[in-house]
DNA sequence: ATAAAATTTTAGACTACCCTAAAAAACTAT
DNA sequence: ATAGTTTTTTAGGGTAGTCTAAAATTTTAT
């Protein structure tokens, strides 16, 4: 019985410690959280006595087996929210994240297991992102950024690895969603800005920022 | 922007004040939230300050116009959501109480107001209890109790005024949900139990004490 | 290697919501 | 109408999660 506010100490610690799995700074974390070093210590503390991170003084933490098997169920919830948010009730993918972040914490397993099967067991959000299994485990999927792809290579949009809005919208509105087809038709090197052909219309001009958050895999 | 407290103080307020809007006592709350009476005046307090509710040390309370907006608001919630776990989810409605006491608290508008589109704009939840408007109004229904029916009079089941799961199975068991057709066949005055016939099957008995936990209305 | 800078933790305090014990006000019964 | 009972409020305090300020530890730079 994590409280709303160790669920997300949790998630955050998930995400901030990478596919790597490497230690968390309490700073990292005062950051992402909105609040100072000072109360996430406090926190770290809680969560080292429930068995939920390991936590040694200025060492960083890291989530413990159980720590983990929690951060990914509220991940998975909040993942499932956000398809059927986009998939049902029609919202746009900009638009549902911070109402999931909300939806994420109501913690019956029933319900969630029942949305996930309403929703006919998706393996991806909105944005791309992979939806932990019931038993607790994420599928990682081995895709590459977009600004690494070859002169001529087509590709095709999986997800993305930034999920601001006004990031969203410019991609939706580019027809840049998961799903299109890209294909590099010419990349400048001096600042690794690219021209793409999108689902094989005219070429579009996108930046190395753009491009580096956007995850592509090879066509099939 | 009220807290989850706040919002299930307003809530209770409502539903205890009745149709009459009658002033609600501290102790009533106190028996309600499972809190001590002292907690209770802490609360009313607060909610006096922000005008949710009109306040007189040791009159009793009833909502605001504000307050009763509010209250209205997280039953709409609440209501919506049980009418999505059931239709959509395949939830039984014995089940969903406790889960919507928890999903009734998410307050965005855009959700709930595209929730109600999804669901084709129901009027009530699986109980039979009406869903108050976007707007904040409450459909009120004058439904009678299936105890204050006549003998032979034929009624359709319309919803319920007890709400505890194992009071809704026995209900389910017996054919006894809204939308039912129920012909009251027998009543015995010494203890008004009741011999009826649901949806023109074999005559089944019921207690005083359930007929009295049933709405319906006449045949049209 | 050690002084300076940066990070992290400790100490003490605040708010929201809850508690117990005691005081105040309102009912009730004769 | 007033004494006893019940209800409600006040007073003082506790926990979760936050804060600021100061102390402890680690990192960085020379």
């Amino acid at each position: 019985m994590a409280s709303l506010t160790e669920e997300n100490y949790l998630k955050l610690i998930y995400h901030l410690s990478g596919a790597l799995r490497e230690e968390v700074s309490t700073s990292a974390l005062a950051e992402q959280t909105q609040t100072k070093a000072a109360s996430v210590t406090d926190m770290l503390k809680k969560l080292a006595e429930k068995n939920l991170i390991h936590y040694k003084r200025y060492q960083g933490v890291r989530l413990t087996e159980e720590g983990e098997y929690m951060a990914l169920k509220v991940i998975r919830r909040h993942r499932l929210w956000e398809v059927f948010m986009v998939e049902k009730l029609g919202f746009r993918w900009d638009e549902v994240h911070p109402i999931a972040e909300e939806l994420e914490h109501i913690a019956s397993d029933e319900l969630i297991n029942r949305l996930d099967a309403f929703l006919n067991f998706p393996v991806s959000d909105p944005h791309g992102d992979p939806i932990p299994t019931a038993s607790g485990s994420m599928p990682e999927a081995d895709y590459h950024k977009l600004c690494d792809t070859s002169l001529n290579d087509q590709v095709t949009v999986m997800g993305v690895s930034e999920h601001a809005s006004s990031f969203l919208q410019f991609l939706s509105k580019a027809g840049l969603v998961p799903g299109s087809t890209v294909q590099v038709v010419e990349i400048n090197a001096f600042d690794r800005s690219m021209q793409i052909r999108i689902n094989g219309l005219e070429p579009s001009f996108i930046s190395h920022e753009v491009a580096r958050n956007i995850l592509v895999s090879p066509e099939s």
